[in-house]
DNA sequence: ATGGCAATGTTTCATTGA
């Protein structure tokens, strides 16, 4: 079973893209966030040409984030949001497919630390924690998926001294991410080795993403019982190439059945 | 084997992202 994620930076922009990676890829599960369309305009007919069955949450212009689930599986228990935390943002979307409690996540950006959005965004972190603790509480096999907005350690960093103390790579915001793990969930891409400056972020500016100047905030939460299962976690840079790419690129698992 | 911001809507600039 392959479990994907991947920030598209607008699912209008980018959906050619989107189908071309799920016909290559068929992931049985894909989390979207940064969908940036109002459910209306969700392209429905497009995803069940392409073989799933959407799930989606989304506003006009930001966040907005998807769950697309292969055919052949379903998706039980929808549920938006993160409950008892009052939101106007649409960032997160929850799903159980094939016994797996599946939960997509747009973590808040926090532009600058020390900001009205930073707080807001450690609130959030908070508040997601929470939500996860009761979801392992009744889900053994919990995956959590998407854009969380942070580079947990230096080495996901490619200048870590020019990156120190800025918004997604601040000690609290790495903290807010190490409380995820200390609920009970572990980093998929660090359950194996892995090649030193891989990235899942890059910036469209100043050839970052030729010069690889990138930070891994893009991340595969597991429960234990999945991490059992794990047998590959990776980041699809060749995503990142070409035309009008995303700037981020896809994630993915594979669990064993 | 890559490229010098991109996407949106408030639209010809401001805002946001990371």
């Amino acid at each position: 079973m392959i479990l994907s994620a991947w920030n598209v930076n607008s699912l209008n922009m980018r959906l050619p893209r989107l189908l071309a990676w799920l016909t290559a890829n068929r992931p049985d599960v894909i989390c979207l966030q940064e969908t940036k369309l109002e459910d209306a305009k969700f392209p429905s007919l497009e995803t069940t040409a392409a073989g799933y069955t959407a799930h989606y949450a989304g506003q006009k212009t930001y966040n907005g984030v998807a769950i697309l689930v292969r055919n052949g599986l379903e998706a039980a228990d929808v549920a938006i949001g993160i409950p008892g935390f009052d939101d106007e943002q649409k960032r997160v979307i929850a799903a159980t497919v094939a016994g797996i409690r599946i939960v997509g996540v747009y973590v808040p950006n926090g532009q600058a630390v020390g900001s009205d959005k930073y707080r807001y965004k450690l609130a959030w972190y908070a508040a997601l924690a929470d939500m996860l603790r009761a979801e392992l509480a009744r889900h053994s096999a919990l995956a959590v998926l998407g854009d969380f907005n942070v580079a947990p350690e230096d080495r996901d960093v490619h200048d870590p001294a020019l990156w120190a103390g800025q918004v997604l790579c601040s000690e609290p915001e790495r903290a807010a991410f190490r409380a995820l793990l200390a609920a009970g969930l572990s980093d998929s891409f660090r359950l194996f080795d892995q090649p030193a400056m891989t990235f899942s972020w890059w910036d469209y500016r100043q050839l970052a993403f030729p010069k690889n100047h990138g930070l891994r905030i893009d991340h595969i939460l597991l429960s234990p019982a999945l991490v059992s299962r794990c047998a590959a976690s990776r980041i699809d840079r060749a995503a990142r190439k070409g035309e009008k790419p995303s700037d981020h690129a896809p994630v993915s698992v594979d669990l064993r059945d």
